[in-house]
DNA sequence: GAGACATTCAACCAACGGGTTGACTATCTG
DNA sequence: CAGATAGTCAACCCGTTGGTTGAATGTCTC
């Protein structure tokens, strides 16, 4: 069940504050279920469902002992989102490069409006 | 009106492969709703909302010229999404790297399960 | 075994998303 | 002006999401 990280999934786990944050939780080290729930004002219900998504996204992988959940970050989710990203990071520097060139020479203003 | 993008609004723009394709087809030119819409099979409207969607993300761009809309992709949120997953590039880069290694020398098991 | 503890599950709710259709607005073209 | 064209808007449907609460499951501790 090596699932590669579906984009759709990614994408929409990112899409929500909390669960960044708990990225950003489990970038320091693993954490408990509710380790990753105690910054948030929400059940540890609701947070434990924000962690099924980021596991549903391949971001999250979880090890169970005893009763305790112990989640860990994987990274690799990430590395492909970014590398859809990267498809498009020559856009981003030429136009933002063209856009900072604009405004040095503000004359050459044919390529909007 | 320079909003510059809420993160939440990209990411989830991004978590839906038919916006997504909009952007691949925005990457090459400017194009009309229409234009946009044509690849997919959904209802005009239908795509005018994922349009939308790009919109208010801050990635599309909208010039109204008589009774067309022409969209232009404006890769700025792309680049701050990139940005926030930067934040974790140490990360896929090293465990990805640990991982190699465990591949090479299966011995040191530790680390998983 | 009795509690306490960590977590999930199930049911529920309100809000949102992605799709539809039909009507509307505005523009272009003969 | 009539009709076609580009696009949005509004209402609706249905599945998903993000939250709740209360009960259930499993484990640790005395």
């Amino acid at each position: 069940m090596v699932e590669y990280p579906k984009l759709d999934l990614v994408f929409r786990a990112l899409g929500d504050s909390t669960r960044r944050g708990m990225l950003r939780q489990l970038a320091r080290r693993e954490q408990t279920v509710s380790e990753l729930a105690e910054p948030y004002r929400m059940s540890l219900a609701s947070a434990s469902k924000h962690v099924k998504a980021l596991e549903r996204a391949g971001l999250v992988r979880r090890t169970v002992r005893g009763r305790t959940h112990f989640c860990r970050l994987n990274p690799q989710p990430l590395a492909k989102a970014d590398e859809w990203l990267r498809g498009y990071e020559r856009l981003w520097d030429i136009r933002l490069a063209r856009l900072e060139e604009l405004l040095r020479h503000p004359d050459n203003e044919d390529s909007d409006r």
